[in-house]
DNA sequence: ACTCGCCTGTCG
DNA sequence: CGACAGGCGAGT
């Protein structure tokens, strides 16, 4: 039994990719369902069967919080939204609820995509339209391939808080709003703080920072808060959430300073920083 | 460059 | 019952 959910960020993502591999690549699919509802954008029942049945997985890819499924010439985009699981099962076990696509893989196995709240993607393509794929042709710079200094120089041009720019997947891929507050922290950077004021050292800490954050979780294997949600392929927790530094702690003491942790809302999403430490 | 709407489950 | 969670695209 394979599983995988909820607030996914890169390192979340990154942690189903390995997880599945070893159960899926190399096998054939063997046919499709799909549930008809519309996600982000409607599952094409049409297009996975023309694209997937009878061909092989060859490999399973990520770019940011995308994971892209190779078949032979052909890809499957997937994106877990903000409940989206994939689960590897026998395909004699009946289909949990709200799974909207199944891919019957040789073996009499299952690959399934869940998504309660269908914020979630799954689409079907020809191998060479995957990089013109809008959402995936505007990813900016992956954190754990490349080096994110040069996007977090350009966001210098910028008077939009610095968080705000973190989750702007065209210029950094894969930070969600949880690895956003915790890599500003690291640095000490206020999240309301213009980008324009990200001078090239602060811009250095907080590239290092980021990818610290992300290593660290992915190590921990993502982050898996009280309310349920996250889960590996094997049905594990990821233990991060006792990292967290800031996120889900308004009220409580900083680690570093004592003071206060804070919650306020920017542009309609929750930042959390600690008030002494990080600078505008 | 900002706001809203999409969705469901969970909590106060 | 309403607020909230939040990635992302459409609309203004």
């Amino acid at each position: 039994m394979l599983w995988s959910t909820t607030v996914p960020e890169l390192p979340e993502v990154e942690t189903v990719r390995r997880s599945l591999i070893p159960g899926v690549v190399g096998r054939r699919v063997d046919a499709v369902s799909c549930s008809g509802a519309r996600l982000r954008l409607p599952v094409d029942g049409d297009a996975w069967r023309r694209l997937a049945v009878g061909r092989r997985i060859d490999g399973l890819d990520r770019r940011g919080k995308y994971l892209v499924l190779r078949l032979d010439g052909a890809v499957g985009v997937m994106h877990l939204g903000m409940s989206g699981r994939i689960a590897v099962a026998p395909s004699t076990e009946p289909a949990p609820k709200h799974t909207h696509l199944e891919l019957t893989l040789e073996g009499d196995l299952a690959l399934r995509f869940i998504d309660p709240r269908r914020f979630g993607l799954a689409v079907a393509l020809d191998g060479d339209e995957l990089e013109r794929f809008p959402p995936i042709a505007g990813l900016g710079s992956d954190p754990l391939t490349d080096d994110v200094l040069p996007a977090l120089l350009r966001a210098r041009r910028s008077r939009v808080a610095i968080r705000n720019l973190l989750l702007d997947q065209r210029l950094i891929a894969g930070l969600g709003n949880i690895y956003a507050n915790e890599a500003l922290y690291r640095a000490r950077v206020h999240p309301a703080a213009p980008g324009r004021r990200i001078g090239p050292q602060r811009a250095r800490r907080l590239a290092g920072a980021i990818r610290t954050v992300l290593v660290e979780a992915l190590r921990t294997g993502g982050t898996t808060l009280r309310d349920g949600g996250f889960l590996d392929p094997a049905g594990e927790a990821g233990s991060f959430v006792v990292c967290l530094a800031v996120y889900g702690r308004s009220g409580e003491p900083c680690r570093r300073c004592g003071a206060t942790i804070v919650r306020r809302s920017l542009n309609g999403r929750s930042a959390f920083f600690c008030p002494r430490c990080q600078r505008v």
